[in-house]
DNA sequence: GCGTTACGAGTCTGACCCGTATCGTATTTG
DNA sequence: CAAATACGATACGGGTCAGACTCGTAACGC
């Protein structure tokens, strides 16, 4: 965490130690504030303070500031990131694409739209944000690769344009409702095939 | 403009018109405020009053609060719908995929990313969104059709995915900056190329 | 037990905002 | 001209919040 002192080679400093449970508490609130509908900017230090039970000085002595504290809490959302399985390029670019935006933490779907603007003006957070998905698109990069190699993809394709292609469908769909009828239970499977096959008649 | 006195079948009522110049003074800061960087939520209507040059009053008697003031500003940008020339349906889609996310006004790209966490909480802004892509995506249907019939497109693909497919990355890179490295210039012509044509080796 | 630090809760100042009301002035109809 | 309405500016009461501060209390090492 940025702003907290640092644990590891703390040589025990005297008095009481902060509380772990005031830490969880925090970010806890904080997510579940955002979860439920309040927007970054709206959400303010009181209010994560009295959700969590918790003195505003207690939040102020571990973060210099909502920003601080964000950061943090929005690296909790992460998740755990999808492990293709290596038998088919098909069947391990649906796991892929179907993994995007589909996080562990289910209050994440809520927040991701919250954090579009956020991303578009804080240098920081658009940092955290290609943190995180730059090495899902690696992940992606390696399977395009390695279906290349092994003359299941076209050798001419643009390997960043065909991830857009792969990444762009579920994201809007995902984040901006683009189409509410469209049943994101099988996109997945039905973009990964036409980008595989093409639209072209012949 | 939803809560105006409407003008078109006014008997002339007494006393001193309202400015059209205060109306457009408004609209125009409001935007301007929202292009620079404000956020929706943290939008004041005193800090748009003080930029348009107007007293609150004068907001207030034209609308009834920043809700109804924001669906009138927001409208301004939706821009002309780009026309296909039906040349081919090639061309037709990379004058449409480049289209997307491409106003008029260019505060309006500003403007676009802070409008997604509105538009997934309010209705309204939903229903205006929902308006404004709906007819978009009725001439990119058009235009998948008409491939179809003209048999340049195979008459088997999904065409509601296919759409999805174009669009997709298009939004994610102009509205998320998914990916800095990608050329937003050359983005739709190699976005259509790869949709048309499909990655799998044959 | 003592010094130190953290705790929850609360207070305080200053800032910003909402929505209404009231100035004196300007612009229209009759 | 008078009545009616709009104008920009400003003031108001009521509200939220940031941050720094103060309580009395709790938990730790020595």
């Amino acid at each position: 965490m940025a702003d907290m002192t640092s644990t590891a080679d703390a040589p025990r400093s005297p008095g009481r130690p902060r509380s772990i449970r005031a830490d969880e508490a925090i970010i806890e609130a904080t997510l579940d504030l955002l979860a439920e509908g309040s927007s970054i900017e709206v959400l303010s230090i009181e209010a994560i303070a009295a959700r969590a039970g918790v003195g505003k000085a207690t939040i102020y002595r571990r973060w210099a500031g909502k920003d601080a504290l964000l950061l943090d809490a929005l690296r909790r959302l992460k998740g755990i990131m999808a492990q293709p399985e290596g038998h088919s390029v098909r069947e391990d670019l649906v796991l892929l694409v179907g993994a995007i935006g589909k996080n562990v933490d289910p209050r994440a779907a809520k927040i991701m739209p919250c954090l579009v603007p956020a991303v578009n003006r804080s240098g920081d957070q658009f940092q955290l944000y290609q943190s995180i998905i730059a090495p899902r698109r690696q992940l992606m990069r390696e399977v395009l690769r390695r279906g290349i190699d092994e003359g299941v993809l076209r050798a001419d394709i643009d390997v960043e344009v065909t991830m857009a292609l792969l990444t762009g469908p579920m994201l809007i769909q995902r984040v901006l409702q683009w189409n509410p009828d469209l049943d994101e239970q099988t996109l997945p499977e039905r973009v990964v095939d036409a980008v595989l096959e093409g639209i072209r008649a012949r």
